[in-house]
DNA sequence: TGGCCTGTAAAAATCCTGTGAAAGCAGGGC
DNA sequence: GCCCTGCTTTCACAGGATTTTTACAGGCCA
């Protein structure tokens, strides 16, 4: 259904020729490209922000295979593919157990190579493809993914744009509750190092920024041990409709008795 | 997250050589799969909650190309991967942009099928999270995965972590005595040391938590000598020792109210 | 009855989260 | 280029919550 979103890829590869027609084929497609003659840093690659990176081992030497599993382990998401010369099955076994997403041997045709690495990025993207709609108001928040901005009422909540991406990822989430790794992941686009305290100190801005301008409301709940849940709860006498229920106390199901969705109705 | 979660595959695919070697390493590597001789209907692939599908065009005929497009639009979160003997460039490009995952041409070394299997599942799975079970139902229990919490009716037990994981283990198992070494293995990820009583103490915990809220079962059974069963059984009849409760003023209605009214199963 | 095993309770140790503040970075204006 | 400003990341610590350890009582089986 939607066909021909861009990609963004980077290829590491010498081979001039390969590239020059794969580069023809990709520009015509409309993908954004970056060639690199060698390998560079996985952090480099972070801040490319890529959908995929297309790779041939010959330009990695003997670095090859520690390249790619650093690669894999700290972009999960990314889409790998290795097009490389002549490779045994054990390496090819190896390469994808490793995290690589295809391997494909050259000579190759590039309209194969493309083809496989819209196969890698499609699943990636279908999930956040929608995030199109209008905005989405939860409690008293109102969330508009065109201003990367919260408002209550006509009060900006000042949001910078990791405090606006990540109660976007919340409030996208509503009801569930989402471990640290996982926000991480889907926020900053990388892995979580070990003992990262990121998250915890932009949900704490984010509970000021909200409390600010939404007192009387609850969002953000912690799940000791496990991570956050966003759903949002009026708490205490000022919220009208629904202020008996915050006084029956935190129900972690509240989703199911505040919000309208239809759902499973057991007589 | 789960690093070695079983993978469950179907194999469409006549070439029985091929077949009895890629069943004899699957099976070595705790995967279910069932082999199909010829192919079934998208909605019987459904209900066998694959996580991938390994097909060869030969066996479909001329309906090769219109099966593979309805099964990738009905199942888009399955791993397609293709396996078929010799196809052109144009063939490939045309199965990969039509949703097919991988495609590998025969012969083929069955180890790089199963890397090949493991990358596309690998990758799925990444992208559909955990929303995949609904929420496991036994006796008046509801099992939460994605709250990482279990409930009776509406009311929360309060689980923390370990809690959880060791109800939701045992419950996955429901039936089945664990020994303790078992458990802690698979709760706490690592080998229990000799002599260790925290399986005993969570069982404990858990215990108390279940008979809290759902008084009247009995889940948790002990095997002297051997380790725990999950299984859940309504405890008959009128429980005499409420008597002393009723008389220091608590309400024995209580118990008809809470027992009776929930026990639908979810298929 | 004796020798394990299990249930139970509570103390001790560990781990987790909230919080404030400093340090590190990136971008814009001069 | 340099400084300023605002944002992000890192650090350290306090207060709690959770997990582990320990101890003892009671049960199961030979």
């Amino acid at each position: 259904m939607n066909p021909q979103q861009t990609i963004r890829l980077a290829v590491i590869d010498d081979d001039s020729g390969f590239v020059t027609v794969l580069t023809k084929r990709t520009e015509a497609a409309g993908w954004q490209q970056r060639v690199l003659s060698s390998a560079i840093p996985p952090e480099e690659l972070v801040a490319m922000k890529l959908n995929a990176l297309l790779l041939d081992m010959s330009v990695l030497g003997d670095e090859a295979w520690d390249y790619l599993g650093r690669v894999c382990e700290v972009l999960p998401d990314l889409g790998v593919v290795v097009c490389t010369g002549r490779s045994t099955v054990a390496q090819r076994v190896r390469g994808l157990r490793l995290g690589v997403d295809d391997w494909v041997g050259k000579p190759c045709h590039p309209e194969e190579v493309m083809a496989r690495i819209e196969a890698v990025s499609r699943r990636r993207r279908r999930s956040r493809a929608d995030v199109e709609t209008g905005p989405l108001v939860v409690g008293e928040l109102e969330i508009r993914a065109d201003q990367f901005q919260a408002f209550v009422g006509d009060g900006s909540l000042d949001l910078t744009r990791r405090e606006f991406e990540l109660l976007q990822l919340l409030a996208d989430t509503k009801g569930q509750v989402l471990e640290r790794e996982a926000i991480y992941q889907r926020v900053w686009g990388y892995a979580m190092a070990h003992g990262d305290r990121s998250v915890d100190v932009f949900i704490r801005k984010l509970r000021q920024k909200l409390e600010k301008r939404s007192p009387g409301w609850r969002y953000i709940h912690t799940h000791f041990g496990v991570g956050y849940r966003f759903d949002p709860e009026a708490v205490g006498g000022v919220a009208p409709e629904l202020a008996d229920e915050a006084a029956a106390g935190i129900d972690p199901r509240a989703d199911d008795s505040q919000v309208v969705h239809s759902s499973f109705t057991v007589a």
